[in-house]
DNA sequence: TACCAGGTAAAAA
DNA sequence: TTTTTACATGGT
């Protein structure tokens, strides 16, 4: 096991950053007592990462098991797969005083001061659990994705748990459709994460390489193409994986309702109008919806 | 017991 | 071209 310091940029809250995911499975990813713990594959190695406070500073401790030095992977790789994850370098500033004007969002952004969007250790991840979750409740999404992560996720042990790092396009394409079927989604659910994952597998789609299109738009116009994507999901996957966070789930009806309820007196409202009370909130706007939905979540304004 | 929940593709109209 | 429908599960 190895330790490292990092330096996140200030303004930073890793407790309200860490805290969505309190109450994930310890075997998978879970924020607990101040600790926030995953397994991942960096550089292809299992690495079991821990992440907290050092006391009494703004600083953070990351522990790794194993030691990088022992699987061929470099300190400065590990060290930046994390980093991604909780995008400790983002400096919020900028977008504090775009939505300085805005009175509803300036409360939220002093509530929730720190706080920074994660970013999932792909964009595979990121597009499979976007699918996953269509249609169905958030609850029920977490469930089904926890079954196949269990069911299918490279396993590693640091001598006292087991944990499981998400499952790699290897391994959905050649997982049977029965147990996606097992998991509780639906057939055609698996077929979308099969076929994406095997066209990843033969060099035909490389989801991974959207990180490098510099315009938002552009990813989500080449990604609704694949079968099994739509806007909601690109949208999503884009601003969950990629970190764009200037893209806008306009699509998204929970969103919309928190954003009625803000803004509209809690009056329904449709995509067209999400977009122009968003204009406000410029580059930001998903991180904008990003501190909406936690400040809801929270109970926070209103 | 129904009904709905952070959609999508395919069928029907 | 626009409007239905099937899909699966867990919470209310």
């Amino acid at each position: 096991m190895t330790d490292f310091v990092l330096t996140p940029k200030i303004p930073y809250n890793f407790h309200l950053s860490a805290a969505i995911f309190s109450g994930g499975d310890p075997a998978i990813r879970t924020y607990s007592n101040g600790t926030f713990t995953q397994a991942l594959l960096i550089g292809g190695q299992p690495f079991r990462v821990r992440l907290g406070r050092d006391a009494g500073s703004a600083r953070l401790n990351l522990s790794v098991f194993p030691d990088p030095a022992d699987t061929g992977v470099g300190d400065p790789t590990v060290r930046d797969a994390v980093i991604s994850l909780f995008n400790i370098y983002d400096d919020l500033i900028p977008f504090y005083r775009t939505v300085g004007e805005d009175l509803v969002m300036s409360r939220l952004v002093r509530d929730l001061e720190g706080l920074k969007v994660p970013t999932t250790a792909t964009v595979f991840e990121a597009l499979v659990d976007s699918i996953i979750e269509q249609q169905i409740s958030l609850p029920v999404a977490h469930t089904l994705q926890t079954r196949l992560i269990k069911e299918t996720g490279t396993e590693i042990e640091d001598g006292n748990s087991l944990y499981y790092c998400y499952p790699t396009p290897n391994v959905l394409a050649a997982t049977p459709p029965a147990l996606f079927r097992r998991c509780g989604m639906t057939a055609r659910k698996g077929e979308y994460i099969r076929e994406i994952s095997a066209a990843i597998v033969s060099g035909d789609l490389d989801v991974e390489a959207f990180r490098n299109y510099p315009d938002t738009e552009e990813i989500i116009d080449e990604m609704v193409r694949i079968r099994g994507i739509g806007k909601w999901t690109a949208e999503l996957t884009v601003l969950r994986g990629i970190h764009k966070l200037d893209a806008f789930p306009a699509d998204d009806v929970a969103l919309r309702r928190i954003i009625a309820g803000f803004y509209r007196n809690g009056d329904r409202i449709d995509a067209g109008e999400a977009r122009e009370i968003a204009k406000q909130w410029g580059s930001y706007k998903g991180l904008a919806a990003f501190y909406l939905e936690i400040a809801d979540h929270l109970g926070i304004g209103t």
